[in-house]
DNA sequence: GTGGTCTAGACCACT
DNA sequence: GTGGTCTAGACCACC
């Protein structure tokens, strides 16, 4: 797993890096039960403080994305999502509001947000219907 | 058009109603040349400082998605993106990412996204072939 | 960077600060990823609020001039323009036209203004047709 | 003459108006001695208040650009600066200096900026040699 | 330490 | 009346 910062984002580095976590995971490079580097060795490899990587694995544990063993390290978690079902729904309608919202502004057209989305759909694990074997497919490539 | 906020939100109280009047066009409640709130008249209603109201219309005027007027008013702007069509794709992938890696990351599937997606741009402008159109449909049924 | 201001000018202080800023920048005093003064140490120099020179580096990071980033400080950004080209072309139209049309009721003639565009032209990046290396070699002499 | 106010312009109606008039002085449409249309009349012309024309030409009379006299009317001045020598210069280097900042930080280079001041001294009165014949020469054809 | 947000309240500029 | 600017001072988030 290849994490990078970009100094000249807006964005903070601690979310910069949780992000990228979960993308790796949402698109099979990383599965449940992989291990991640620990803080002193993603804080050497990125360039930052240990505090901040602290701050990135803190953030992803409140998200049950991963999940931190003392004196283990840090792994990911199962994927599975702790909310309830109305709530999970409300998320998601927020975030395609959120998107469709942005996109409007920006000036493009119902077809080239689908068109967007199912681009990131393709990155993504989502994009095949067994996505289970298809994420292990992925990291065995990898691997190899 | 209601605006409201939640003090208990992450996000800064700034940006929750600039978001909300960045919907209220999208969908359509509010067109090019339309007035907005006073600036104090909208800091009574949602019980916050005019110090903050000020500031989402300056940060809306920034993305030019309003135009303020000393003396006269607040009124939504023609709608057109002045960035290069290159900023604007890099600007549409990233957001759609964002929300597919979000989605994922909350249990849900290809299917389920694309359902959300539909029906947050069947709320939007950008349902109907012709944005313009439509926009006052919209606004004339309110009036009905 | 010596920044001050004029507090009997009609320019709103928070602008003339940010002008001074784009000023250094294009004279090649200040590069990408340089740091800014910190917003504190800013407002104790010029002898105003705080407040006042968040408002400058607001303004500056709307235009991505600068990025701002919390816990670590400003910075000056990478200098691409995000606009689309019929847009920067307009903005070019229009300020050498309000800058001719100032001239013309300043009483001068074509052969002046030439002259002066010249002038601030050699002050700044723009002079040397490698505008990079140009601003490095300026740093240097600056230190030596 | 025609002027006409631009309502989703950011700068104020009265200094759009009071540009406008600069400029068609500028380009030689309007020249000394010609009549400007009374406060009421050219406030129902552009659609505002009589104050806001109120203020432009007030605007301009305290730049000398105009003179108003009580009961007759408004007429375009001589056009000479009552400004000492060293102010004109200086405020000539600030116009230059401000231009060519502006157009660094949108992305263009010394040509392009030499090009832009060239278009819109071609476009004024500045262009030709003879400036009082070229403008006579310009008002005769737009009469005829 | 850094920047980010918000309140409170003053005074000015524009229509 | 409208928005525009500035000060003062508080508290929070990030590194």
């Amino acid at each position: 797993m290849l994490l990078r910062v970009d100094p000249l984002s807006p964005d903070p580095i601690f979310e910069q890096l949780a992000f990228q976590v979960k993308g790796a995971i949402a698109r099979g490079e990383l599965g449940p039960g992989d291990r991640l580097p620990s803080v002193r060795e993603l804080a050497r490899e990125v360039g930052v403080n240990p505090n901040t990587v602290v701050r990135t694995y803190e953030t992803l544990e409140a998200e049950r994305v991963i999940v931190r063993k003392q004196g283990a390290g840090t792994f990911v978690g199962g994927g599975k999502s702790v909310l309830a079902e109305a709530e999970r729904e409300r998320q998601l309608a927020e975030l395609a509001e959120r998107a469709v919202t942005e996109a409007y502004h920006l000036g493009f057209e119902a077809q080239h947000v689908r068109a967007a989305i199912a681009r990131a759909l393709e990155a993504s694990q989502l994009a095949s219907k067994k996505a289970s074997s298809g994420r292990r497919v992925t990291r065995a490539r990898k691997r190899s």
